[in-house]
DNA sequence: TTTTTGTTTGTAATCGATTACATTTAAGCA
DNA sequence: TGCTTAAATGTAATCGATTACAAACAAAAA
């Protein structure tokens, strides 16, 4: 490979004029940038990475820690997540977890190490001593989007989940539903505890009473989603009219479940989403759901851990707006 | 940051040992492992990355070019690829090409700059020029999978999608169907002439005649099966009864087309997709489709590609087998 | 012409780890 | 004990680019 110096040789300079004619043009003249040019293409030179990463410790590259790349509701964060990027210079180095701490603690060394500038984290299943640790150290590029840990503070770009969650419960209750059951994701995870809580306060402003076990737990797949809806319509008593599920996977899950169980949606049962995935236009019946604004959520986390790399002073916690998007698996609840 | 010097006063020896107790322990003694190890701990040193790969110019990185992160058939490939990688103490670098010419062409820089040791193809959108260039010097790690160049051999790793389609296509055939339409993926794209030829192929070998307004053309999104969809099923004379769907997103969007149009799916319209996505089983019906074996593809161009970068002689080209999955989206033909 | 000022270029140290080679130390053996 | 061999460690060059500082040069002002 052919270096700064074979350069500065065909160009008959010194490697300092070189990298200045590269790298800031204005301070060389424009002579010696016409010979530089020419000689690079010359030498068919391209720069050497890790040199300039060695010596100006940087490297200009974000880490990007999420649960699941299989996961559809990350890939427009990510889309969002990359423009940024890419615009200011800097790669984006996706990190999948899945499940495997010692991945989580090979990506969170890369900033030490060298590689990396800074992290962004879109899942809270990481080893919490990790974040902790790295938390503690004021100086350690990191943000978090769409998740956040409950104990710990770190800049974030979030929606309102509760705020959400509510809406979407306060809607099936003007459709007159009054039997109306949720699927949660994990119940350890933050978000789900405050879309719970929205739930709950739906229900409660409508003076519904909370019934224990109408609120069943998923882990966020199609699979969950069908398991538990399947349980929740076979119950004896009297069965829930409306579900609301913390995501789309689940509520399509849902959808399967009344199917096989000879339930009519929207007919006789309402089923609401969470985050408007791509599919949720194409299920049958098209799926009610709350918006999330993903290529934003996106976009706004990388410019902010870029803003904070730079030192600039932020706002270091921002909320973006959801929306409501009624489809056809939802209308007027059915008479008893 | 604390660097090796540190270390190695700490543990009172050369970097030179601090080094090989690092990286070689076993030239070493026992005793000076431990110090270091405990130095090592003391300072709270981490290796820097940077210098690393410039000394040793490698970066133990592989970039991997995909269409579009959001398509849900790569992401069980990137798992199989990361799981290889990872394991050989590779990073994987996701780049997203997202029809940007300019992006691919910076990815393909990640190599001669030394921030890469090789890339990965997932597609053949990208700039042919830049390919070829790259082919052309023997030296340049470059495999493909999933897709491939009609008009390029590079090592590779993909399905026999012709004989795929043709199966397909039999399989139809062989439920009694005889007007079956097809909707293909982008023409330009080799995979999709495979298919398209196995369709033809299967046609042919019924005796069945090709009509070429049965064979349309879409994009591979959701939105493009469903408009491809309506305008096959609203043709005046007598519709097709079967459809084959070069992926499942067109397939699903096929399905919705059916549904709006009235016509009952698999009773009046039996339809088949490609690739078996997570989605494919829950969408209504479930869809037939034809099962790629994507996390082994992944796994498989990955060993592929660190067995070129070590050198190793291996075959160049490997096919995987596909499995046609029957499911509820296919039945016999109708009556006329 | 001389001095001042500004522009352009070059010299050489530096970033942090690796490793060829040299040197020291220890072990084995007669 | 003295000699050979092997193991352990150290010295210093190296990877390729950047940049502080110095030097050279040109243009402008006195």
């Amino acid at each position: 490979m052919p270096t700064i110096k074979d350069v500065a040789r065909a160009a008959n300079c010194s490697t300092a004029t070189v990298s200045r004619a590269l790298a800031s043009p204005e301070k060389v003249s424009d002579a010696t940038r016409h010979r530089v040019a020419q000689a690079v293409a010359k030498v068919g030179y391209s720069l050497n990475a890790a040199a300039r990463n060695l010596r100006r410790s940087e490297s200009r590259t974000i880490v990007v820690i999420l649960p699941n790349i299989a996961n559809p509701f990350f890939s427009d964060v990510i889309s969002g997540l990359e423009s940024v990027a890419h615009q200011a210079g800097y790669q984006v180095l996706l990190g999948d977890a899945g499940n495997n701490p010692d991945r989580v603690a090979s990506y969170f060394n890369l900033v030490p190490s060298n590689q990396a500038d800074g992290i962004i984290l879109l899942s809270t299943e990481v080893p919490m001593a990790l974040v902790r640790e790295r938390q503690a150290d004021a100086g350690f590029p990191l943000v978090m989007a769409c998740e956040y840990f409950d104990n710990l503070s770190l800049p974030t770009i979030h929606i309102d989940n509760e705020q959400a969650a509510h809406k979407a419960t306060e809607y099936l209750v003007a459709l007159g539903h009054q039997r109306i059951a949720t699927i949660t994701g994990p119940a350890r995870n933050p978000i789900c505890k405050d879309r719970l809580r929205g739930y709950r306060h739906g229900l409660a402003d409508a003076g519904l009473n909370i019934q224990d076990d109408w609120i069943v737990e998923g882990d966020f797949t199609f699979h969950s989603g069908y398991e538990q809806g399947r349980i929740l319509l076979q119950q004896d008593k009297k069965r829930p009219t409306a579900i609301f599920c913390q995501n789309d996977e689940m509520a399509i899950g849902v959808l399967k479940a009344a199917r096989d169980a000879g339930v009519v949606v929207p007919e006789q049962l309402s089923v609401i989403g969470f985050d408007d995935i791509g599919f949720s236009q194409y299920c049958e019946p098209e799926l009610t759901t709350v918006h999330q604004p993903r290529e934003a959520i996106g976009r706004t986390a990388m410019r902010l851990l870029l803003d904070i790399l730079k030192q600039r002073n932020v706002p270091l916690d921002q909320s973006l707006k959801t929306q409501l998007i009624v489809r056809s698996s939802t209308a007027r609840a059915p008479r008893d």
